[in-house]
DNA sequence: CATTTTCACTAATAATCATTAGTTTTGAGA
DNA sequence: TCTCAAAACTAATGATTATTAGTGAAAATG
């Protein structure tokens, strides 16, 4: 009878978070199964039961830890007294850096949301939208200040978030360069852009 | 008895392969069912196996099919005389606008090839990093001759890439601005930055 | 009009799924 | 060592899945 082997900085709920985030990120939250989510863990499928509610209850706990951070730190963000440009850059290096400390989980965030039960894909939806409209007010007083070129903000956001968002860490990557050239060059590129 | 309906200008398997894109796109490729798909063209799903292969290869021909045209416009592109600047930006604009008119097919090419079987995923995954690779070499050249900042060209490739293939084209967002505006704004914030 | 092909149907199969019920084992504290 | 709760197990359920087989109607072709 195997158990759930548990490491004195982890609870049992987290590491089996960690699986399931793996897992969904390789396989997709429908077409991984509890089962197999079970076998990594050493234990049968209907004992993961034992300590969590249900396959959709993970999902839930993944996408909203994730948002919670990018959330709390948009706070940070907005109550300091960095400049429109700081802002941006400090959003930027931020995603990247959460993406590679925590890529499964962010991985998960942003490719497996839509299999949310109803009530909370809205809570889910209504948090990014909030998160995009504070990335608006921060390019629109980068413009208002003449800091920022004036593009229309709506769009400047979608390009950057869907720049840190779609960023793939694959592993051919991984050894080509290092986390802080990724930052760097993804600040570089999206505040200055390519051409000199 | 229903029938699948044959406008003049597209063939049967064609419309097969538009509903299945759209119902891949909304519910995933594995949670998306065959029977599902059958009901949104009025028939029942053994029916529809009088007209394809498999749930996979519906797939298949859509994320190939997609794959085919950027392909097809990276040979454009790379055989004109463009210089490296007007290149990047002619594939961020195809890019927006390939999106823009075949959201849905681009769209699962997007975000379910994972779920293509083993053999078509690596010939996919190879196709895909050609396209890489032939960017890479542009950004490089744009370097060389001194037109492009010196970013370390594979991360500049990421974020374009990433950029323009994470682009969310909801529905709040159609109504929000056209179509060229979305693509001028990409290429002005992609090649000059954000910054004044 | 006769024949053949296309294409829809119903019925069935075998697999897999998440989850519940009920039982037994394990391991920690008294 | 005894007790009890935590957590593992096996067995079962009912739903859903992609797909095949076999049949009949409709449409196209001669």
């Amino acid at each position: 009878m195997a158990k759930i082997i548990v490491q004195k900085d982890s609870s049992k709920k987290e590491i089996i978070l960690i699986h399931a985030a793996e897992l969904f990120r390789k396989k997709g939250f429908t077409a991984a199964s509890v089962r197999e989510l079970a076998e990594t863990m050493g234990i049968e499928a209907p004992s993961l039961y034992n300590h969590i509610g249900s396959k959709a209850e993970l999902l839930q706990e993944i996408c909203f830890e994730v948002a919670s951070d990018y959330t709390a730190h948009m706070e940070e963000v907005l109550s300091s007294t960095l400049n429109p440009a700081e802002k941006i850059a400090n959003i930027i290096r931020f995603h990247v850096r959460k993406l590679s400390t925590d890529f499964d989980k962010v991985f998960v965030s942003e490719h497996e949301w839509k299999r949310l039960p109803q009530n909370y894909l809205e809570q889910f939806l209504a948090q990014r939208k909030a998160y995009e409209n504070n990335m608006i007010e921060i390019v629109q007083e980068g413009i208002d200040k003449k800091i920022f070129s004036n593009l229309l903000p709506s769009i400047a956001v979608l390009a950057i978030l869907s720049a840190v968002r779609g960023l793939e860490l694959r592993q051919r990557h991984k050894n080509e360069f290092t986390i802080e050239e990724l930052e760097e060059t993804m600040i570089q590129h999206l505040l200055h852009g390519i051409l000199k």
